[in-house]
DNA sequence: CTGCACGAATTGATATACTAGTATCCAAAA
DNA sequence: TTTTGGATACTAGTATATCAATTCGTGCAG
């Protein structure tokens, strides 16, 4: 049987290695390029060129394409063949319905999480609401919403459903790209904070009926408002 | 400067419809592996050259390579850096977590049409369950189970939510991959168009609560037995 | 006979070169 | 002045070549 098997997906290898390519260069360019489109450094609606991303990477075109292959298939940006490649405008008809994924999705979460959470998983919430204060206090949005989406994920994972988180990043995405439009709310982080502290509560109290509720007023309390938002940023959606 | 300036809101397409050239070869070849992987032809664990699938198709490696980055992000291959690509085995621990993904999203479609689905919403859902007595009664499973896809989209069209599909149809990958396996069991066609009409007939009487339970009680029924495939299909399954 | 080190072969990753579709601009005609 | 058709210069798509890393076999040393 000549059949190659990998022994083991997981081989960190040699993990301190400086040259080591665990990382390849496309898709180093593609977080680059993720990062400057979600925080919209680049602007919904601008054309891109393969050949002008590739100069400014020092690199040839094949990974530069790779990177925005991923990205159109995230949704960030629209490749027309032989024509152009733009930052993708933000879709104003998949916003409610990105806030209906999260929250039957997140609901499922939360309650199975509610139901079998156990006193390691309340001390990783508790560890992350911490951080959360932290970046909070000293006014660090990127780094509070950094562990926002930490505590979300944590749910998912303590549920047992890791998958479920992946699916919820990528229906995210285009909300978090309109929140960033939105002048931060004096007070918002601090509300935020409260209200992942009940779901966590409701959580530790394996309380699933609370937990769901907790979840939902949450969710329902970050949906940007995107009427007012399309006067404001006309041409960023469509 | 002979440099053009492109205002950004041009737009290259008109095309907000199917004028453009999607028939780019990559997709093509994207098309027929997902094909020949789902329908296990390719089995989970073997071994794929880009070279030798290149060689077959009469193309270079570049479209194949860009098919192939396509389906190890669907999950269906593997690509090891300087190593090998294989199609995946089939996850077993995604499969419940696929499940319950299913169930949930699938629970808030089916709820919102219930709500507001209209008598041509019904009438779409019974052509194509006229359609599926037909492929029954011609044995014909594989345009049955196309049917079967159809019907669960329309219920995420009627329910206003058709990105949700999209998002099912990833789900939904690696349980028909197993599904493939099982034998087709007698008079299970026949249950299936009979589900469909019970959760038909829910939405048609706009009986939310009736049409949950129809759809929870048809996705439970469809789930394949990992831990008996795993016995008779070994090296099939991770 | 065993273990380790080295090297050839094979693979994916990247670079470069070429092809073919598309939009824009400008000139010529109405 | 407006319209239209084609030249032109762009783009992404594809092909080919080169690079680098991993694997596995082989041979030498212990």
């Amino acid at each position: 049987m000549s059949k190659r098997q990998r022994p083991d997906v997981s081989s960190p290898a040699f993990a301190s290695g400086a040259k080591i390519r665990r990382v390849t260069t496309a898709s180093a360019i593609y977080e680059q390029l993720h990062a400057a489109i979600l925080s919209l450094q680049m602007k919904p609606g601008v054309a891109l060129q393969e050949k002008r991303i590739a100069e400014e990477f020092g690199v040839s075109r094949t990974p530069v394409r790779e990177a925005l292959l991923r990205l159109a298939e995230a949704g960030l940006v629209e490749i027309f063949p032989q024509s152009g490649t733009f930052v993708s405008r933000i879709p104003v008809s998949a916003i409610p319905e990105a806030v209906v994924i999260r929250k039957s999705l997140e609901r499922t979460t939360v309650e199975q999480a509610a139901e079998i959470a156990t006193a390691d998983d309340i001390a990783r919430l508790d560890a992350i609401i911490a951080r959360q204060r932290v970046h909070a206090a000293l006014n660090e949005p990127s780094q509070f919403h950094e562990q926002d989406e930490a505590f979300h994920e944590a749910i998912s994972v303590i549920a047992g459903y890791p998958g479920i988180w992946s699916i919820l990043k990528t229906a995210k995405l285009q909300i978090d790209r309109a929140r960033r439009l939105t002048l931060p709310v004096r007070g918002r982080m601090d509300s935020v904070i409260e209200e992942h502290v009940t779901i966590r509560d409701a959580i530790a109290a394996h309380d699933v009926d609370r937990a769901r509720g907790a979840m939902m007023h949450h969710l329902s309390a970050v949906i940007p408002d995107i009427d007012e938002l399309r006067l404001v940023y006309p041409g960023y959606f469509s």
